[in-house]
DNA sequence: TCTATAATTCTATAATAATAGAATTATAGA
DNA sequence: TCTATAATTCTATTATTATAGAATTATAGA
């Protein structure tokens, strides 16, 4: 994981609405919620979602599934445990990311 | 902690130049480095400096503490101690935060 | 008090991010 | 294929952040 990374997973979880996103994906589990139940909950347009939904997902904090014309998103806990890591021993997090350039992971 | 804080701390750290800046005082420990040093390391002018240090130090992620005409700043990592138990589990964060009110806390 | 140094604040400008209506794409069911 | 629904992308506009020179503030030492 570069530095850019992390200041792009910093980035997403520093907003109001994307932290709120964040929340409420927290308590759906694995199974995760239809994009559309997520803009009723907040309030907001789906234009508005989709452009944070993309920030979040970009920074690989939350993944989607698509099922019909349905779009189902859920946090993706990979990074979010990189990211407590990181916090952690931000020298140490970045080392090994230099020694873990090619290492296989899974999501 | 008000779930503004949180954001202005993810906030913070979501920038390159700050989460530089946060990489470095990690590695200084206690004592903290002087403004003048971190402008140095990082090679940029000192007003851009303060601009973003006032960013880590609104979200209480950094302190200060002049000597002289000297200012150094380091790390407060009870800050980001709540940081790391929000990213566990936002929702027990968020509770926690409504019962602690009016808590006596040591920084 | 005068001068030099360290740092911050002020200010204008440039760059980036956020918002949301309109248009488009994808899919299900008739 | 036609229509309705779910979601995303496009686009223009607004709002916020970042940058850094110039001015200011704070302190040490002469």
């Amino acid at each position: 994981m570069k530095i850019s990374n992390i200041v792009k997973s910093f980035i997403a979880l520093g907003h109001d609405t994307r932290l709120t996103i964040y929340n409420l994906l927290v308590t759906k589990g694995e199974t995760g919620i239809p994009a559309g139940e997520i803009a009723a909950e907040l309030g907001i347009p789906g234009a508005t979602l989709s452009f944070h939904l993309t920030s979040l997902s970009d920074a690989k904090l939350i993944g989607s599934r698509r099922e019909g014309r349905t779009v189902y998103y859920f946090v993706k806990y990979k990074r979010v445990k990189k990211l407590i890591k990181y916090l952690k021993d931000p020298v140490a997090a970045t080392a090994l990311e230099v020694d873990a350039t090619n290492e296989t992971e899974v999501e």
